[in-house]
DNA sequence: ATAATACTTGACTAAACAGTCAACAATAGC
DNA sequence: GCTATTGTTGACTGTTTAGTCAAGTATTAT
């Protein structure tokens, strides 16, 4: 019943790249609606506030991400070979980002909550849930790694946190470090926590191929 | 030949305190002179700007843990239980700061040259020198505890900066989630790194005792 | 005591900030 | 073609921001 705009999707795709790039505090609505080549006026016909258009960001993200995991740790995949897609998809946009800006960026979702998280709890607790459902992922790969002889499967919760704060914290030092090394390693890094690198298991040849 | 101050001094602790609890586009110079009871006259007789108060409480914050990192990592002290003093200050930190603010804070340094790491390049340099600096110690720890046959010592400089990821990524979780649990489960996460948990090496008691 | 120096003060500026609003324009269903 | 609805616009408000400055005050070396 009225004109069709592409404004609110240009407002969260400006929105989702200028904080991911400077930051939430540095970066302001009229900077969002410059980038996004929207009046401010439309702005606030879309968006109550900078922070309800951030969670909105966070949900665009997330709804672009949900499908990747979920090809990415799909059971069809061998355990291992999940985390190993997993950081080689972390490396690519890592990669890709640092390409179009000249800087590593780091995760975006990380650094907004770690930035924001203490002043805006709706942002935090959507960060947080986010963040809770990716170990759901790590955990049931790495049962079905211990299932399928791989790894020893004892104590998969611990271990799918220590690789989470692993990840989280690789991102933030390549951010800080501007290097992607960290990132690089990532890999290893995993297998590492898992034990998978002393274990010397062979895994064997996927059923689906790669 | 100049009336003493306490102005200084006061300035770099309340922007310590206040960027650490909020984050720095969150904290501005009116809040940090209301803190510190000083005027903005005086902020800026002391300080070129925001950016360089900042450099200094990131000084100030390094010439403090400095001390406590050559205590921890001490030769004199068993390599594994470096590790396990290191996470236990680490939470304890982590405990005060959740006490006096009522939120978990993560690491002030990181969530700092998270936020500004590609605006600010003297302040996201100057962070990643200090983190640099601790994987000398986690990587002279990992040397140690290698020729003590508590773990396996290849590939060290890894190893670290491993353990570095995951303090980091662990402290920058406890912050979003708002929970210790990642910072509790450190001690365990670094010796799942090493390699130390599965060894079942049992250390020989310290010559010089704890 | 004095004078040089170090520090303090509060009022000031100019820019940036988030958010408002009333009037206007385009569209789609009828 | 009319009209209800949705989207657009740019000028606007009031506040907060970082940073300035001239005039004043306390301290210490001499």
């Amino acid at each position: 019943m009225a004109r069709p705009s592409q404004a609110k999707e240009n407002l969260i795709k400006a929105a989702t790249d200028l904080i991911w790039e400077h930051s939430y505090g540095a970066t302001s609505v009229d900077d969002i609606c410059a980038r996004a080549e929207v009046r401010k006026g439309s702005f606030y016909h879309f968006f109550e506030s900078k922070a309800h258009l951030t969670i909105a960001t966070v949900n665009a993200a997330w709804a672009v991400k949900l499908p990747v995991l979920n090809e990415t740790f799909s059971p069809l995949t061998p355990p291992l070979e999940r985390f190993r897609r997993h950081a080689a998809h972390l490396l690519e946009c890592q990669e890709q980002r640092l390409a179009a800006t000249g800087h590593v960026c780091g995760c975006p979702l990380a650094t907004l909550a770690s930035e924001v998280g203490t002043q805006d709890e709706l942002i935090r607790a959507r960060v947080a849930e986010i963040f809770n459902l990716h170990l759901c992922f790590y955990e049931s790969a790495i049962r079905d790694a211990a299932r399928a002889g791989l790894i020893d499967g004892h104590e998969s919760a611990f271990k799918a946190e220590t690789i989470q704060a692993c990840i989280q914290g690789a991102c933030s030092q390549a951010r800080v470090l501007n290097n992607l090394n960290p990132v690089r390693h990532l890999e290893r890094a995993i297998l590492t926590i898992l034990g998978a690198d002393r274990a010397a298991a062979v895994e064997p040849a996927p059923l689906i191929p790669a």
